[in-house]
DNA sequence: CATACGTGGCC
DNA sequence: TGGCCAAGTAT
């Protein structure tokens, strides 16, 4: 099988000059990694360089407070992997010294980081030979070696985790794996790859067998649920009430609006009741907007009441509420849902 | 082992 | 358009 040698030459002339590859830091192949997981490169780019500007090395992220994290996060998704990145940036600096570890093992001991992140920093920081298998090795590996089996499986996963491991460059481990992302993103496309420019078609068995359409097979699908979110915009004097979600799930740690509580979709009709901790207001709640929202999971449908209140209670429906300027509403970081609706509608609370 | 966890792009 | 996919991890 002629895979690895055609693979690097290729990667030699083609690889694509991204920030992160310019030198062997740990810390900003660790940044980038975080950031490109379930990523693409073109959506992470920005926030790359936005965070090694304000964090210019891992002891200066380790200083950072999660608000602030976040709010650079905001947009990118994933929020779990801000909240440990900046976890994972105090464990080094506090516990390690400074120092990153330096093999998958270790590394892949700290928080926010599995077997792909681990591999792929261990093999283009410190030249460890291991196989980070991600999901562009996944089809590359699939197509190339004809696996029919479930590659979202144990069984077919196991298989190209091998061969990964068995056709990598021991030479040139990092480039070996990021020649196989490159090839994976820029050629062996998910759909229509590009299969008369690269460099292993010859021996690639999905080329030949014409299953470049079926490889990699998939078995599972999540299921998505309907979720009904219904915020109160609760306004004083150019103030606005945010909350927290600090409860485990979607969105932790970012600001939204304090929620009614009239989510029953049988009760949708109705307007939400007033909070009682809401002294006297002689309006109702006026539906301002209605957005829908997907995520992975769920189809979000989210109607935003506005109220004018005269009172500034720290509680709304027993939720802990700040009362934000409006000025400083692009201080906290926020879901992109509240972020469209906020674009749009700000103007009404004047 | 299955599910939760965001957002944007593509056809 | 709706479903799929993207440099996955935690539980």
């Amino acid at each position: 099988m002629n895979f690895t040698s055609p693979l690097l030459n290729w990667y030699d002339a083609h690889s694509r000059n991204l920030p992160w590859r310019e030198q062997k830091d740990p810390y900003k192949i660790w940044l980038s990694e975080i950031i490109l997981q379930q990523t693409r490169v073109e959506q992470g780019m920005a926030y790359y360089y936005a965070f090694v500007e304000r964090y210019p090395g891992i002891r200066q992220m380790a200083d950072a407070t999660e608000d602030e994290v976040l709010k650079l996060w905001q947009g990118l998704g994933y929020y779990s992997r801000a909240r440990n990145m900046l976890h994972t940036a105090q464990f080094v600096t506090r516990q390690l010294n400074g120092s990153f570890p330096s093999t998958a093992k270790e590394i892949q001991k700290l928080k926010g980081i599995g077997p792909y992140t681990a591999a792929a920093i261990a093999s283009i920081a410190f030249n460890e030979p291991i196989a980070a298998v991600d999901g562009n090795v996944l089809r590359v590996i699939s197509r190339f070696f004809g696996i029919q089996d479930p590659v979202d499986k144990p069984d077919g996963r196991s298989q190209v985790d091998t061969l990964a491991n068995e056709y990598l460059n021991r030479l040139r481990p990092g480039d070996f794996n990021q020649a196989i992302m490159d090839l994976g993103s820029q050629v062996c496309k998910p759909r229509n790859p590009l299969c008369s420019s690269c460099p292993i078609q010859k021996d690639c068995m999905a080329n030949a067998l014409g299953l470049t359409d079926k490889i990699p097979m998939k078995q599972g699908k999540t299921k998505v649920s309907e979720w009904h979110l219904d915020y109160l915009v609760l306004t004083n004097k150019g103030h606005i009430a945010m909350k927290q979600r600090t409860r485990q799930g979607v969105w932790k740690n970012l600001w939204d609006f304090p929620e009614t509580n009239i989510s029953s979709p049988t009760v949708r009709d109705e307007f939400p009741e007033i909070p009682s901790e809401i002294s006297h207001s002689t309006q109702i709640p006026e539906l301002l907007a209605t957005f829908s929202h997907k995520l992975s999971h769920r189809d979000i449908t989210a109607r935003f009441f506005l109220l004018h209140i005269s009172n500034t209670p720290d509680t709304i429906n027993g939720q802990n509420v700040i009362w934000t300027p409006k000025k400083r509403f692009g201080e906290l970081a926020v879901p992109i849902l509240i972020e469209k609706f906020w674009s749009k509608h700000q103007q009404n609370f004047d």
